[in-house]
DNA sequence: AAGTTAACGAACATATTCGAGCATTTTTCC
DNA sequence: GGAAAAATGCTCGAATATGTTCGTTAACTT
């Protein structure tokens, strides 16, 4: 048995009967105590479940949907970052995002949030809108209700989802963004934010323009580095989220430069 | 069995069991545990599923499960009018195609022919361009090489991947396309091809304006019946695809009106 | 509150699995 | 038909996962 396989299986299990012992998921499953234990720990990290004495109980968050997304090895450190975005946004908002492994677990994220989540069909206003120009965010948030996707159009160059080029420019022009979450390939306080395609940073930075907020999401390993074309200015960012591998000094450099920044 | 169709294949167990094992599938596969992991790397640095140790699973990074399901499980009939649809493609050749399961057959139908298979990077000229208003059709191409993907922008309607609005059409209004493919959720000899909704029928519509020749796609259970919107009168099809559930004196009708009709 | 018991976590041991480099086969392209 | 390129298989040191042991910590009992 594959330990993903294993992590599923305790989570359907602690939905199941929303409490659980390690030895009787040890016995279960068939693996030594230690090894549930850790699995615990993994799970609890990703606060897809709490840690108790002698076993765990499942997590007050809405696992509800996809079991096998949540266990596949994507980064926690993402999923983390990704919370951190979702709680950024109130009811209501005109979100923009970006493509990127980063900002697609931030759609995630909103779609987890109860008054986000897949409801009842609602004809009244929607609770949220999304403009993006990832087809893969647009794809995920597609079957929710509640929420309204506006897609930019465009050109998807191959191996990446985001849409850019002329025909995303001409749409972008028209819509006015609350916040704007924005996945990077490198950061840096001197050079700001970049990214590797002159084409997809064009079309974010007018995301940014068109935004009232930035909020840019990225994990520790884009830190001090530069990238091809820039998108934004460290001037420009609000808001910077990151995982707790950035170093310290970093930190108190861009809080310098004015940068809220939030460290998960 | 070449590299392609093993791709294709792993990709396929990997949905359809949602965990893989290495030893497992080069046992299936009949090559060496070195190639499935060389194959599992390569499909995980596209994000169609993710590694794990000993194996890999089902990724989160990827797109359009639900629907996934829905056609793949579905009609062997929608397969045989998309693999007909697929023939009609030329290399170098401008498609349109829009929204729904029957256009989504084509699309796939399309990747699997071996000159638009997934392959790796080439910077040539792109072998097809799509242009779809579907984000699910866009999602999927995505990931192959040698397509070229056009997405409209647009607003997507709850539960729809069909992009719509003036969005859409201020993108379209710029393209020239060779053949449209287009799914209908009607079709009539006296009406013409018609679907449920009026925002859907007039982006459909525009794709048809733009392009130098129709082919519509439908199984055979949407015949003699009328949807709320006009897409397209008969006049303007060129060709119609369908299964063998249609009547024959359904298809003379058609055949007397100037179609090319194709039963499969 | 003190004692008892069970669980915990850290450290170590072991077994797979991995990844990189190299050899060999197959394919592609002149 | 032959050279170059790609794909595949093999080998071996490194990394990962799991199990075991044992001192420490947390929960229950009286």
């Amino acid at each position: 048995m594959n330990k993903q396989d294993r992590l599923s299986k305790i989570l359907e299990l602690a939905i199941e009967r929303s409490s659980l012992e390690v030895e009787e998921v040890a016995l279960l499953l068939d693996v030594s105590p230690a090894t549930v234990r850790r699995d615990f720990d993994a799970l609890a990290k990703r606060q897809l479940l709490s840690r108790t004495h002698g076993g765990a109980v499942a997590s007050g968050g809405s696992i509800a949907l996809p079991l096998n997304y949540k266990v596949a090895r994507g980064d926690e450190a993402k999923e983390r970052i990704a919370r951190a975005a979702a709680e950024l946004v109130p009811r209501y908002a005109i979100i923009g995002i970006n493509g990127g492994t980063t900002t697609t677990a931030v759609a995630r994220a909103l779609v987890a949030r109860p008054e986000f989540a897949p409801g009842e069909q609602s004809d009244s206003q929607p609770a949220l809108t999304v403009v993006t120009n990832a087809v893969n965010i647009a794809a995920e948030l597609t079957v929710r209700h509640q929420i309204k996707i506006v897609v930019t159009g465009g050109v998807a160059r191959p191996q990446s989802y985001e849409l850019t080029g002329p025909f995303a420019e001409e749409v972008l022009k028209e819509v006015n963004i609350d916040i704007a979450f924005i996945g990077v390939d490198a950061i840096d306080a001197v050079t700001g934010a970049s990214a590797d395609h002159e084409d997809e940073a064009r079309v974010n930075r007018q995301v940014v323009d068109r935004a009232r907020k930035l909020v840019v999401v990225t994990d520790s390993s884009k830190f001090t580095k530069r990238a091809f074309a820039t998108i934004s200015p460290i001037s420009e960012i609000d808001t910077l989220i990151t995982d707790d591998g950035v170093s310290p000094e970093t930190v108190k450099e861009f809080r310098a430069l004015g940068v809220e920044v939030i460290v998960v």
